[in-house]
DNA sequence: TAAACTGTAATCATTATTATTACATTTAGG
DNA sequence: CCTAAATGTAATAATAATGATTACAGTTTA
């Protein structure tokens, strides 16, 4: 897995910081520490899915679509990392009982454990986490 | 997340398959289509964890020490990949409120999300997988 | 029309993963 | 007691994934 969810967490945690304010990829940058190209890349994902908007030239920059308590973080789990916690089985012998079946039940396994693992993110919101910064 | 856990599983899986016999790092190779050396360190951590036992020189090799069926997912993947669900987050600024509160918490919560991902392994045991792999 | 932005492709550097080689050690069996 | 067949493990090499950087096109403000 890269770090592309935390980073993600991370830009619409400052975003919710900085509400109905227009920030830039640079801005977040600093405070990520992380190329802006990337940041932008991943904040394009963001706003292909409706979290934040985005708006090109002078005075332009990202802004958050949705109040803080609605943003579960499942959601963002699910735009930047989906599956990344279904292992890559290697292509494992076809003349093999074992080899030939187990890579597809594995996946099926690790695919509904992530569901849980999914599941309890969708209970932990933005608002949550820029309250514990808050309170820490 | 390297492939430790998928071939570890596909290592039980083979070894439960031909429990009461002793079998080699290069006759699970075989199955998994994986280099015997690598086999052998995951076969390794295995036993220093009491899932297997191993016996050295001429007719040695590798079998299980336990029923199939006592033999849960979580405690594999606990062996092979504890914590890899839990993003490692870049250096982020320590002068910036967020950035320096952010990763402590978000590794708490992935800590949390990887807690239910286990406790859903926990329900799957090796036999589980010998009997879909029969089945299917 | 210049400056300040986003959007994105392409390349390079770094790190993680995997395969391979090499060799020490153990054990069975003639 | 010697040889062949195994595990154990360190070291190195090859490959793949990740991340940083450069470059530049397009958009918008002033």
């Amino acid at each position: 897995m890269n770090s592309d969810f935390s980073i993600a967490v991370h830009c619409v945690a400052y975003l919710a910081k900085k509400q109905n304010q227009r920030v830039t990829s640079e801005d977040i940058a600093q405070s990520v520490s992380v190329h802006p190209v990337r940041l932008r890349k991943i904040l394009s994902t963001l706003r292909k899915e409706n979290i934040i908007t985005s708006k090109e030239g002078a005075k332009g920059g990202f802004s958050l679509n949705d109040q803080p308590e609605h943003i579960t973080l499942d959601k963002i789990f699910k735009i930047t990392s989906e599956e990344t916690l279904v292992p890559k089985c290697p292509d494992s012998n076809e003349n093999c009982p074992i080899g030939k079946n187990l890579s597809d039940i594995l996946i099926r396994v690790c695919h509904n454990a992530e569901e849980h693992f999914l599941n309890y993110l969708k209970g932990v919101t933005i608002k949550d986490i820029i309250d514990e910064i808050n309170n820490s």
